[in-house]
DNA sequence: AAGGAACAATCTATAATACAACTTTTCGCA
DNA sequence: TGCGAAAAGTTGTATTATAGATTGTTCCTT
């Protein structure tokens, strides 16, 4: 048997999500029921369920039942630790994050709406009136997300919120050293993707954020460039 | 008691791997030993360890013992396949994912060596002496997934991964009416981007893939436009 | 002495049972 | 009808037992 029986649980509650048999907010059979339709112990149906219970699929009440859990982003953010994220390499998230930022600002540029216009631009305001360290990562951060949401893609958006997740947790404390001499240009490329959103012109809203992402990529290449060498290095050996 | 006794034993495991006792690839102590530490019973110590093991951080060995996961990406990056399956509308996949396959096969003819060439153009020849249902899914995904491997970016890799992992659980059932029709030119399609990453041919691969990818859309939305639009119609009034 | 095969110890996987703690439902009483 | 207490249902934990897998050791063969 390849199938731990604690899997066959896990996999036959997802199963019921999934084909929508049972839906956000719902109550799950007890731990007895699913025991007795899949012929397990109870234990083995306690393991499944602490799985999915671990990474935010369902949640579980004592003496009330389990029950299916709202999609929320915070429900599975959660589970970062920190730990986990020593392995990701800055240059390669940022590849990717070039090729997802183009296609959620043309997204955006097409669909965005009166209100959400005005929201994006109070956050270029408050970039071009930028106190001190008033904390550009965020604001960086919240523009980018913005501009996802407004894509009205969920996956695409939910990929972004993982990114900026890892970006947040990993590259956090280098941010002010990476963005230091560039912090004028960095915020003028965001204006005027910010106009090119305003005017729903698609193809020059792309290529505004190409562009930001490639300077963004470049500039961290020349302030980390012996550090991230090294790092590259090592990564290849150990992978072959 | 505000915290159960399996969470004691999570954030006990957990403590010891952030402080640096337990080091990725080393064996914890056996569950009844944590549960003589702890002075818990043997089932909260696997209840806890389920958990650590469902977020990725440990691995269990059935007869082996539990050991500290190594920090990599695809440990963690899986969990977020639950929560993606929620609110995931295929278009929505289908659409990041032409981005996504545009610079995967990009980095892919920019990086392939010799062996990798190899290993595409037996999946290529599977596909063209295809026997009836041999499974043609599979064979789509093993091909795009050694694409996007042999891209040489994990990052990117982990988010086709979990891409397909939400393909296959969703779309699965209704493969087999969406390619019907159109399995031949699917494939002559997987042939030409073939060809184009083996000349190391970078534009030609994109533009193969971005379109082949088009196609594989515009033939959904023929077959479920109906059923489509209807979803699409509830969620629009669901969302507002 | 080196290599390998059998054996013992260790450990996780699963099961059955029991009880405690908590929640939800039901039902009787005012 | 409304309220509260009992009852039923459900998860949390503990105990005991067995099966199955891995690891480590011993001892035999060459």
């Amino acid at each position: 048997m390849t199938k731990t029986k604690s899997q066959k649980v896990y996999d036959y509650i997802e199963g019921l999500v999934i084909s929508g048999e049972k839906k956000p907010g719902e109550r799950l059979p007890s731990e007895a029921k699913l025991g007795e339709i899949l012929n397990v112990s109870r234990v083995s149906v306690r393991a499944g369920i602490e799985k999915l219970s671990a990474i935010g699929l369902v949640t579980k009440r004592k003496g009330g039942g389990t029950y299916v859990n709202q999609p929320k982003n915070e429900n599975y953010l959660s589970v970062f630790t920190p730990t986990l994220l020593h392995n990701t390499d800055y240059l390669e998230l940022m590849e990717v994050r070039r090729a997802l930022d183009a296609l959620s600002v043309q997204l955006c540029a097409q669909h965005v709406i009166a209100g959400e216009k005005k929201r994006l631009g109070r956050i270029i305001t408050r970039m071009e009136e930028l106190e001190e360290e008033d904390d550009f990562f965020e604001l960086d951060k919240k523009f980018h997300l913005l501009v996802s949401k407004y894509s009205r893609n969920r996956f695409l958006h939910n990929v972004h919120i993982i990114i900026w997740d890892v970006l947040q947790k990993t590259l956090r404390p280098k941010y002010a050293i990476v963005t230091k001499d560039s912090l004028a240009e960095n915020i003028a490329h965001h204006k005027r993707i910010y106009d090119a959103i305003i005017h729903r012109d698609v193809d020059l809203a792309r290529i505004y954020t190409v562009h930001h992402l490639e300077k963004v990529i470049d500039n961290f290449k020349c302030v980390y460039n012996e550090a991230y060498r090294a790092e590259k290095d090592k990564a290849q050996k150990k992978g072959t």
